[in-house]
DNA sequence: GATCCTTTCAAACGAACGTTTGAATTCAAA
DNA sequence: TTTGAATTCAAACGTTCGTTTGAAAGGATC
């Protein structure tokens, strides 16, 4: 396979992830995807099968991306501090403010499967882990009590993720009424914050502990994760 | 104006309602609008001028339901604690979580509009005044210090928004991985949780304060709020 | 009953959608 | 140079979209 061919099929999906990443998948067009691809509408079925085919393929990519490029490490978060923890995940996923971070456009993808889930991404969660669930059931557990209900693990894994998630659009912060500059200074400012919030909003779950409390399971063991 | 021809036109924005709630504008179409309405697809251009007239109706119709039916009532807030107004807040935007309850869909309808803003909701917010922005910035302030920058403001009023807004969608939290049971007692637990959390995270924002201080600014009283 | 207005209807329009198709181009190997 | 495979192309397809249209039905008034 040439060169050229590699740069068709690449562009596509580079293209793809920006055109999900604005307008999810159903809103995103296969006319807009090639246009801002430089190719042939047909390329995509010749390529990848169809629009599915092509969704798939940045949904495999995320992942590839996410793991060469996150510097979210299980080990290094398991080796430090709950607080520590925090800022390191929390200042990570901030990054996706910055307008050039490759990995933000993933997570803005997924954003637009929390509304309203496809079949694609259904499918692709059934057969794929996304490590950001075991990454975040480390944290939390730096703060709650040893034996947490499962319930109550999956709803702090829950709240952690979506502290930040509400953060990635750098255009919803921009707009009124928040009318907030997006340079490095409010990205490190937010990072301060939302870490130290996020700690003492952890700390007083695990400082109330759990009155009932049963044998827990680890949602990281569970077969199926999600975003 | 018979009972019949109002029967249709709140039909129309009942099922509207619904549509969007689930899809979004965009994804929802006048088709499946006008099918769930048992009415002509005509009728919304009739009565409405087309979708997009459709869509300003039910934005409209949330600014009343959430005049009517939200206790989240300015003087009672302002007459209570921080702790008792966080709990007031969370619990009452939570309720969404109750596939019941008719606030919860136009929050939905809300949540698409995080993700990619459409031309009638940004005409919506330049006339329409959202009480929400006041509700959060009366319970953020009583946490913060008297002179917080007005940028830190934002920042806070739109993290204590967020805080609920991506638990009001049942079924994100019913779907692997997390699998929960959404009855009263988990929204009831839920919202003791996430209360305990955000008393903690804004206190821990309230006792570090701001070291750079500057005249700050009443969000409330911008004229253009938004969701 | 006639007239006028309001409302609804079935059908069709033009545009955009994802996909398909036969032809043309490009590339690699013999 | 020839041949075959891979890739791209322009055009068209059937479907769905929001909107329009003339006709029909319903309701109110005279």
């Amino acid at each position: 396979m040439s060169l050229v061919v590699e740069g068709t099929r690449d562009s596509l999906i580079k293209a793809a992830i920006g055109v999900f990443s604005a307008k999810g998948f159903e809103g995103g067009s296969v006319r807009e995807i090639t246009q801002a691809a430089n190719a042939n509408q047909a390329a995509i079925n010749y390529h990848f099968g169809g629009k599915d085919g092509l969704y798939r393929e940045v949904l495999k990519a995320s992942i590839q991306a996410f793991a060469e490029l996150s510097p979210l490490d299980m080990d290094r978060l398991a080796a430090v501090d709950g607080p520590q923890a925090v800022e390191t995940f929390i200042r990570t996923q901030l990054k996706a403010l910055n307008r050039r971070d490759q990995l933000g456009r993933f997570m803005r993808i997924f954003t637009w499967e929390t509304l309203s889930r496809s079949q694609v991404f259904t499918d692709f969660l059934a057969e794929e882990k996304l490590p950001v669930f075991a990454v975040a059931e480390i944290v939390v557990r730096k703060f709650l009590p040893a034996e947490t209900e499962r319930a109550d693990l999956w709803i702090a894994i829950f709240w952690l993720l979506s502290q930040v998630e509400t953060f990635i659009r750098p255009e919803r912060l921009e707009r009124p009424p928040y009318n907030l500059k997006i340079d490095q200074a409010l990205i490190d400012r937010l990072g301060e914050r939302l870490s130290e919030m996020t700690v003492a909003a952890l700390s007083a779950w695990g400082s109330h502990g759990n009155a009932d409390q049963r044998r827990s399971f680890s949602p990281a063991s569970q077969a199926a994760p999600s975003p």
